[in-house]
DNA sequence: TTGGTAATAGTAATTAGTACTAATATTAAT
DNA sequence: ATTAATATTAGTACTAATTACTATTACCAA
């Protein structure tokens, strides 16, 4: 049951992940589907984010701090952000599976997953901020 | 300037954390300080909490669902958060800070810190809750 | 002890996200 | 094509978690 209907809304919030290589926001992903599909709702958005992840069709990237960003490009990897202007990027380095191996050996639950962030500043924020 | 005066709220919730070996919420601190402190606010213990993750003093852990938790152990270690019950424990494996090397190469800003967390059931969950 | 300022309690406000509901869109069966 | 069943939506109301504001209180150096 609740067999998954077809929603213009939906392809369009996959199609617009799937084109960017920077990592939105639901409400940057909102604003951006608006220009085209003026009376969506904000709503709609997170519903949609939530069950793309779900799905496993999109990632959702938890920062720590702000708002939630979601990533279209579902391939191992990991992210960098940055602590002066919260923008997440890609880290393209080599995945570190092993770690779910020992994690395993270290614990007597069900280990599923993992997820590495990586903090710091960003080139442009190095350049510019050179406080704290 | 904003040099910082003792007090006696502060300490508890220093203490408090120390004391304990799972990652409490700042709601849970809360709830616990006020039995011997009634009068401690709520946004006492958010300000001070923030403070002494800013201080290096205890550490913060965003789960990505829910509120955060708080540790007051503040050496390397990585953990376990329960996709079920949505606690979080310590997972004492080595830690493999050699990633935070390879990131490096592989990135043109400061990386200064990561944060691996691993997600699935914990011993408990697994055990009554066979779904999903 | 007093003056300066950091910290607090209590409350209001904000942010990010979820829930609800009547109307609409999709799909499968006629 | 028409209809029926139900998933999805827009719009709005609501909630959870956290932060901001302000008058008062606590700390500490002179």
């Amino acid at each position: 049951m609740a067999t998954l209907k077809y929603s213009r809304q939906r392809e369009s919030i996959k199609n617009f992940l799937a084109g960017r290589k920077d990592h939105p926001t639901a409400e940057t992903v909102y604003t951006c589907i608006r220009e085209e599909q003026p009376r969506i709702s904000l709503g709609t958005v997170y519903r949609n984010l939530a069950l793309l992840t779900e799905l496993g069709e999109i990632k959702k990237i938890s920062t720590g701090d702000g708002p939630d960003h979601f990533d279209g490009d579902i391939s191992q990897h990991h992210h960098f952000i940055c602590r002066s202007c919260h923008q997440v990027s890609d880290l393209d380095m080599k995945s570190i599976d092993s770690i779910m191996d020992t994690a395993k050996e270290h614990f007597s639950g069900e280990i599923e997953g993992y997820v590495t962030n990586f903090y710091g500043l960003c080139e442009n924020c190095t350049k510019k901020n050179k406080n704290t």
